[in-house]
DNA sequence: CTAAAGTTTCAGTAATTACTGAAACTTTAG
DNA sequence: CTAAAGTTTCAGTAATTACTGAAACTTTAG
């Protein structure tokens, strides 16, 4: 299989980002071929395509499969296996950042927690647990949060997003509201 | 100078994570050494207190200042610098997405646009162009977004996060609420 | 201006990560 | 069951990235 100068120039590119988005630069290449391409291809034609070994490809199909971002299709009378990229490009960003959380933030978050539980021994230690608590309070904040913005889904996150500028002032519209009813669960 | 097992297990486990976070594991121990120690200390006592040398302190230092996350001090009557995390955490924050989107997305949409420039040269490379436009428009979302956010500062952030679940209903408030005024700038 | 006290640079090397391609394995048509 | 057609694994190697430490440089007290 060959790719158009402009395919190539895209999946090229997506390769080296790929490398600061968590998988590496052939990973980056074959799921940008992968979306691209319309129809189903085989391990062989992305290997040939990116004139790359078998293997590698193999075991970036395998990473790709674990991230969920492609499915496998197979064709009748056809013992080869067919890959796609899978779901819509808003499911690829949700999938992105959710390996990225696991990744990035929860082991930090535990292991805050666990030095958070033991007591300073010395006043360089007390100042410490109280940057660790910032921070944890921070990532947890930011965890929560994504997974709220993910249930929302797509449609949602479209408005909050359209709003742009305008998420202040629905703050705040919010807070005149909410003044009657009572605020729900604020924290010290 | 001398890490406590508990400050040890902080900044060993932040130079790991560092390196998904987008700068190398003694930069991510440093700036976790800066941050949970109140006083200014030097690079010597940084590279001691690490086991890592002092050239490599100095580069780490390099960067972390051009990320803006630290300050040098000047004792008096002193001839050596001495440094300090900058800002509260939520600045270090700010800063690490803000550097992470000009990585990661910025090159891309810039990338992105150039190629829907071109007229597509056959029915392949016309989806291919509707699935750029689909990943461009994502980017463009995501990227103004997050410059909103930053735009609000720490405290409507904050509001923003506990409301956490509520977002959803604050939402369909605002819809209601804005059908009276009218839309301001929905696009298509 | 000198030399002591400090910082930065960078060639060489160590450590890490990614890739190849042959061998082992799996699946299925016949 | 056999062998052809395919996939996966993994030891060895290539490529990349990070680190050391000595040499070059900079700053300033005296």
């Amino acid at each position: 299989m060959i790719m158009t100068p402009m395919i190539e120039a895209f999946v090229m590119h997506f390769g080296e980002m790929g490398s600061r988005w968590g998988f590496n630069r052939t990973v980056g290449q074959m799921y940008a071929l992968l979306v691209i391409t319309e129809d189903p291809i085989s391990a062989n034609d992305i290997a040939e395509a990116l004139s790359v070994s078998r293997g590698n490809v193999s075991m970036g199909l395998k990473e790709l499969q674990a991230w969920q971002l492609i499915q496998t299709h197979h064709k009748p009378a056809d013992r080869k296996e067919y890959y796609q990229s899978n779901g819509s490009i808003w499911d690829m960003a949700n999938r992105v950042f959710e390996e990225r959380r696991k990744r990035e933030m929860d082991p930090t978050l535990s292991l805050l927690r666990d030095i958070l539980l033991d007591s300073p021994a010395n006043s360089k230690e007390e100042y410490a647990q109280g940057k660790l608590q910032e921070v944890h309070d921070l990532l947890e904040g930011i965890v929560k949060w994504s997974s709220e913005l993910q249930r929302l889904g797509p449609e949602k996150l479209d408005t909050l997003m359209r709003l742009g500028s305008g998420v202040g002032k629905v703050l705040d519209m919010k807070d005149k509201l909410l003044q009657k009813t009572g605020p729900s669960d604020r924290n010290t």
